[in-house]
This record gives structure tokens, C-alpha cells and sequence, in this order.
DNA sequence: AAAAAAT
């Protein structure tokens, strides 16, 4: 598939730098007209023998072309960049010498081994790319019964020798502040509700404990046959986020003994059935693939040990709600007290922490301070735009930015629209332009939203059009700008939209087209962003003022500031009368730690009630 | 009203 996607992009870029010249008539230019436009199932295809393509004219200051001539983009020498998939691992599988499939003990990929082949010319690792100062001062707040205090270190926590070496090899040296406070947590049995931005370490933080956990516990033997039995499950919003945490928990995983398995839709149902027959210990899935599977009765999960939501408050929402409570509450997974539950999100609405509070058992709450979103790290713009002018806008934006290219690599521009439709339309029209975009949303093949990211990740394809399919947990290194081209209706939606960039501590953009469309979210974003610190223009603040009597019911932030959230047992009006009044009386909660900045973090300081509702 | 998630 050498660089085919090179060459589109080239003719592309010519015809666009033709048309720009010509006004639109592209047939005046020399060469022979080639479509700009590459359609999706064309595009991982190997070109026969195209022409080289002559470097494309240039456009008003030639100086924003890269030396290398035509490819700017793409980036020549890394156009072949496809992953190898897994065979490079060495080991496992096919291409072993007995010749087929080795139903033996198979030997277990090295799923390090993989990152340092091809990852490695994207820069630093991703791993070693924490910048820890961003963490410093970071606020925290817990409350619960008896809350286990935090580590400092990995060395302090016994999480057994193969998990450290694991540990080693993903090049952690110390952990972040989710993981100082939640693995204590976890490893003591304890039941958790924790608000903590992707990115910050929030897989690590439940997987090691479970890991460790499933390393050290006694369990009953579990029969080898067609039903499965998990000790722990894993439940995210999408297919590629379950397929994501997946990867990174075999790395954690790797070698001690502990199998983890994904299963989500829209891939081959029988290849998940096989791998769930050679045994699991920790099963990472997607809700409605999981229904299936415990239907067809391949999946029981009696012998659940641990229960962890990602995206938790996603997960319960109302689109979600029905399917998680039939697999946690009307299946056969032992009820909360018996089995330990671990609930992760970077955002929870208190309505949402009220539905989840039926899934836990005496359980801790904890809020780590964004470091990924709404902090100083993201500089986030907003700009009036008129619905007809948005495509002309962010086409002047990604001109901008083709200047600004860091050393000839295109920095990666993530766009979020509304639909699926208008995904598809923007796509084709920025093609037709001369950018190289492809896009990801629910009504593509899951092959296509698996290449799409992978196209993305590389620099292949670095501008990437999204539904809110993308919003949520990926990880996504060097997204320098994440740009709303339609805004969420939610104020925590784009709180993970923006949160694909500014990762691990590092700085990023977030530019929103914001017009008469979105009043409803102006006072939240506009309250937001004046948390974060971000210039908040004028026009913004009187759309906000205008829209703010009512007292503008969910868009009203549930975190006020710095969290992601704050326990709604604190909440007395959330208070259902009776019981468990010892986390409302002032200090009855027990804080394992608050470190600095935490209290001016309230924006107006008087009335927490009104900052928190 | 839209998106996601099973076939």
C-alpha cells in the first residue's frame, strides 16, 4: 500500500492549488486531470504505476511548502507506515513451525515488542511523554469511610514482580495522582467512584489492582468449555475504546498468567468465541456484544470478581442504562459487596452518580483534577461562525496551520460534527480541497473506523472528521487540535471532546464555532472556560447572560471548576432522608488528601450550593 | 434531535 495515500493526497493538492489559480477551472493545468477526490474503498489500495507527482505550484508565499516539495502532509519516507498487525510480535498463532493453529500453549505475543518497531519514529514514547510537572499542585478530594491513604510510589504498593516488570517496560517511573490514590483503594477491596481525565493513567489505575488481584487471589477452579468465566469485566462505550483498553491491559498483563479478551460488535463474533474458549480472566467489552454472548450462554459471569466501567457516567445514561443493568443486575454477577466494582469517568453528573450508586457498596468517591481538559494546558478559542461559513472558517484554519507544521510533520487536527451525515459530506469536501481527511462514526464498517483511526494515528491521514463516537477515552497522541465544528449539546461532551488533546500533560488547542445554534450551551462553556482561565470574548459572555435565567437544568456544570465531579452524597439535596448523614456533616468525610489550589478553585466562591447546582 | 451499542 506504499503511499497511495501520498499520491491522492499530491494530485490532490495540485488540482486544489489548480483551482485556487484558476478559479475553479482545473483543465487549463498541464497535467492529466485526476479526480481529487479519493472515495473510502479506494483508498487502501495499492496504485499500479502512477507518475510521480510533479510538485504542486505554489500558493501565495511559497515559503509554507515544505522543502521535500509535494508531500508536506504525508511526510514521503513514512508513507508505508502500516502496521504490521501482529505477526511482527514473533510468536503466537500462525507462521509458527507446527505449520497451522498451535492449540497448545500458545506462546504469548510480546506486545512490546511491537511499539518498539513502529511506533518509535512518531518521537518520545507515549509512556515517557507524563510531564509530571503538570500534576505538581493538582487538586484531590476523596470521600468515603475510612479511605486508604495514597502512595507515592510504585515500589510502596506489593503488586507482585511480573506487574512490576511490567510496569518497567511501559517506562513508568512514578505514578499519577489517580493512580496514587485509586490503587491503594482498589487493592484494599473497596469500591470506587472516581473522576479522573483519560490520559491521566486512568486504565492503569484500575487494571493493576485487578491484575494484581486476580495474580494473588484464591478462586474456584473454573471449568474449561464453551461458557466462559471471567473474573473480571471491563464495559466502555465503543468498540474502539474497549479494543484500546484491551491493548494496553495485555501489556500490563503480559506474563502473568493473566488472559485478557476483548469481544465487541461489528467484528466476527467467531473469532471472540474462540478466544474466550481457550479461557479468560479479565473479559474487555462493549455492552451489546456482551448481551450476545451471555444469551448464546458463551459468557457467565458467576464468577465475577471485579466490575469496571470506563466512561462510567456514559455508560449509565440513558442510551446505555437498560443494557448495563441487564448485564449487571439481571444476569448472574454476584451483587455489589461480593463482587468489587471500580466506576472511572472524567465527568459525573450527580443524577448519574445517583443511578450508580446501585451498583456499589459502601464505596469511595474521588475526584483528580482535570490535567488533560479545561485546565491551562488546553488553550480553548471560540469563534461566531455562521452555519454557512464553517467549512471556508476551518479551511482557513487548517491553511494556518499547514505554516505552523513542526519540522514538516503535520501536526494531527481532529474535527467534530454533529452527524454521521455531515461527517461523510465534510470528509468528501476536504478531500475535494486538497486536505487529506478521512472519518470515523457509526454508520462505517468496523473496518473502516478501525483504519480510519489507525490512518489518523500515523500521520497518514492527519485531519480526522468525528462523531461523538471519538469523544470519549482514546488516546490519541500528538492531537494538537481538536476543533468543534459543531458543538455538543452537553457541556461535558465537549469536556471529552476537547480532552483528546493536551494529553498526558501535554499543551494542545481546542477552536469551537459557536453561533445562535448553541445559546443553550453558552453560560456552561463560557463558566468553563473562565475556570480554565481562557479568554472569554465579550459576545460569548452576553449570549450567556441572555440564556442564563432559568437556571439552565443540565448544562449547568456538575463539577464547578477544577473536578470532574464531587460526591453527590455531599449534595444535600440529594440527600435521600435517613441514613448516611456522615457525609454531610462538614468533616465527617474522611479527606486523604487536598493539596494546594483547591480552595479558590470554586468560581465564585459564595454559595457552593450555587456552584454545584 | 443525535450518537453509541448485537445481528
Amino acid at each position: 500500500m506504499l503511499s497511495s495515500w501520498a499520491d491522492s493526497v499530491a494530485a490532490a493538492e495540485k488540482a486544489a492549488a489548480g483551482s485556487a489559480a484558476n478559479n475553479g477551472s482545473v483543465g487549463t493545468t498541464s497535467a492529466p486531470t485526476r479526480s481529487t477526490y479519493v472515495p473510502p474503498h479506494l483508498r487502501n489500495r495499492t496504485p499500479s504505476s502512477d507518475p510521480p507527482a510533479p510538485a504542486p505550484a505554489p500558493v501565495q508565499g511559497g515559503s509554507t511548502f515544505a522543502p521535500s516539495g509535494g508531500n508536506r502532509w504525508v511526510g514521503g519516507p513514512r508513507s508505508d507506515n502500516s502496521r504490521p498487525g501482529y505477526s511482527g510480535g514473533g510468536g503466537g498463532g500462525w507462521n509458527n513451525r507446527s505449520g497451522g493453529w498451535d492449540r497448545g500453549r500458545e506462546r504469548e505475543v510480546n506486545p512490546f515488542a511491537e511499539e518498539d518497531n513502529t511506533e518509535q519514529e512518531l518521537g518520545e514514547q507515549e509512556n515517557t511523554g507524563i510531564n509530571f510537572d503538570a500534576y505538581e499542585d493538582i487538586p484531590v478530594e476523596t470521600s468515603g469511610d475510612n479511605v486508604p491513604p495514597p502512595v507515592n510510589t510504585f515500589a510502596e504498593i506489593d503488586l507482585g514482580d511480573a506487574l512490576n516488570e511490567n510496569i518497567r517496560r511501559c517506562k513508568y517511573v512514578k505514578p499519577t495522582p489517580v493512580q496514587r490514590h485509586a490503587i491503594p483503594i482498589s487493592l484494599g477491596g473497596r469500591d470506587l467512584m472516581a473522576c479522573a481525565q483519560t490520559g491521566s493513567g486512568k486504565t492503569a489505575a484500575f487494571c493493576f489492582p485487578i491484575i494484581s488481584g486476580i495474580m494473588t487471589g484464591q478462586f474456584a477452579q473454573r471449568p474449561r468449555g464453551r461458557v466462559a468465566f471471567p473474573l473480571a469485566l471491563i464495559l466502555s462505550p465503543t468498540r474502539e475504546l474497549s479494543v484500546q483498553i484491551h491493548e494496553e491491559a495485555k501489556k500490563f498483563a503480559y506474563q502473568t498468567g493473566v488472559k485478557v479478551v476483548v469481544a465487541y460488535g461489528g467484528a466476527p463474533i467467531n473469532q471472540q468465541l474462540r478466544e474466550l474458549e481457550r479461557g479468560v480472566d479479565i473479559l474487555v467489552a462493549t455492552p451489546g456484544r456482551l448481551v450476545d454472548l451471555l444469551e448464546r450462554a458463551r459468557v457467565s459471569l458467576e464468577m465475577i470478581k471485579y466490575l469496571a466501567l470506563d466512561e462510567a457516567d456514559r455508560m449509565l445514561d440513558m442510551g446505555f442504562e437498560p443494557q448495563i443493568r441487564k448485564i449487571v443486575e439481571q444476569m448472574d454477577m454476584p451483587p455489589p459487596g461480593v463482587r468489587q466494582t471500580l466506576l472511572f469517568s472524567a465527568t459525573f453528573p450527580k443524577e448519574i452518580q445517583r443511578l450508580a450508586s446501585d451498583f456499589l457498596s459502601s464505596y469511595i468517591f474521588l475526584a483528580v483534577g482535570r490535567v488533560g481538559s479545561s485546565t491551562d494546558l488546553i488553550v480553548q478559542r471560540v469563534e461566531f461562525v455562521h452555519e454557512a461559513d464553517k467549512r471556508s472558517h476551518l479551511m482557513d484554519l487548517l491553511h494556518a496551520q499547514k505554516a505552523n507544521g513542526v519540522h514538516g510533520k503535520q501536526a494531527l487536527t481532529l474535527v467534530f460534527v454533529e452527524t454521521k451525515k455531515g461527517a461523510d459530506s465534510l470528509e468528501h469536501w476536504l478531500c475535494m480541497n486538497g486536505f487529506p481527511a478521512t472519518t470515523i462514526h457509526g454508520d462505517r464498517t468496523q473496518q473502516e473506523r478501525e483504519y480510519a483511526l489507525r490512518s489518523f494515528k500515523s500521520g497518514n491521514t492527519p485531519i480526522l472528521v468525528a462523531t461523538d463516537v471519538a469523544a470519549r477515552g482514546l488516546d490519541i497522541p500528538h492531537v494538537a487540535h481538536v476543533v468543534n465544528f459543531d458543538l455538543p449539546n452537553d457541556i461535558d461532551d465537549y469536556v471529552h471532546r476537547i480532552g483528546r488533546t493536551g494529553r498526558a500533560g501535554k499543551s494542545g488547542l481546542a477552536t469551537a464555532f459557536f453561533n445562535e445554534n448553541n445559546s443553550s450551551l453558552a453560560r456552561a462553556l463560557a463558566e468553563l472556560m473562565q475556570e480554565s482561565n481562557q479568554e472569554v470574548p465579550a459576545w460569548l459572555s452576553r449570549f450567556a447572560a441572555r440564556s442564563s435565567y432559568g437556571g439552565g437544568g443540565k448544562n449547568r456544570r456538575s463539577g464547578g471548576g477544577r473536578f470532574g465531579g464531587r460526591d453527590f452524597r455531599r449534595d444535600s439535596s440529594f440527600n435521600r432522608g435517613g441514613g448516611g448523614d456522615y457525609y454531610g456533616g462538614g468533616s465527617g468525610y474522611g479527606g486523604a488528601a487536598s493539596s494546594g489550589g483547591y480552595a479558590g478553585g470554586y468560581g465564585g466562591g459564595q454559595g457552593m450550593t450555587s456552584a454545584w447546582d
